[in-house]
DNA sequence: TTTTGTCTTGACATTATTTGGCAAATATAA
DNA sequence: TTATATTTGCCAAATAATGTCAAGACAAAA
């Protein structure tokens, strides 16, 4: 899994001195979960992201940016063209944005 | 489910007015989930995708790169911020090349 | 209109993947 | 050492994805 995410929640708590415990019992889940989380072996849910911003007081938009852009990076990091396939997909966001301008 | 992907093998198959139950035969897959990927409500697997290009006659890469974009898009689409996303792992993907050339 | 072949859909079972917690292990600090 | 924090492996439960069957829709031709 990638780290995009990962790396800045826990730059953001140590920059914070907060127990990971802390956060956990926050997002309601355990310390173990909250680990693997911060180490990239398992993903945030969305809802616990927007929880993380606000306790790590970063811009939950940022952090959002982060978490999504992981996702993206695990499907095309073995992909010998990674940067054309993000090109595409820039292509057909555009392509879309006209058609809801259209309607 | 995104159609990046389905949109180019379905005009492909028309172009060659091939029948989907002939493609569905050499995939060894069942008519309906041929149509299903090809109405995006399915997704090819990797080597399917390979084997279509063949059938489609088309190259491969090309084939795979709107693939990948398919399942990108399905992740970012949602996102109000889909275009700054993938500038965060366009970024990423560089530094990570950085890190392989160093080491 | 009926027939024929093609395509599409929904429901379902199966399989694969992801998830969270527990307990034990390891690391770090006091 | 003792206490606290973090990490790991493993499991069961939850969730998601896959493929098939059977039935329906559609179009072209007879």
């Amino acid at each position: 899994m990638s780290i995009i995410f990962s790396d800045k929640i826990r730059s953001l708590r140590k920059e914070k001195k907060i127990p990971q415990r802390q956060l956990a019992a926050v997002l309601e889940i355990d310390t173990a979960t909250y680990c693997k989380i911060e180490k990239g072996d398992r993903r945030a849910k969305r809802e616990q992201v927007i929880i993380l911003s606000d306790l790590l007081q970063v811009d939950s938009k940022e952090l959002l940016r982060l978490w999504s852009a992981d996702k993206v990076y695990d499907i095309i990091a073995e992909e010998e063209e990674a940067t054309q396939i993000l090109n595409v997909v820039a292509e057909n966001i555009i392509k879309y944005k006209r058609k809801v301008a259209q309607a």
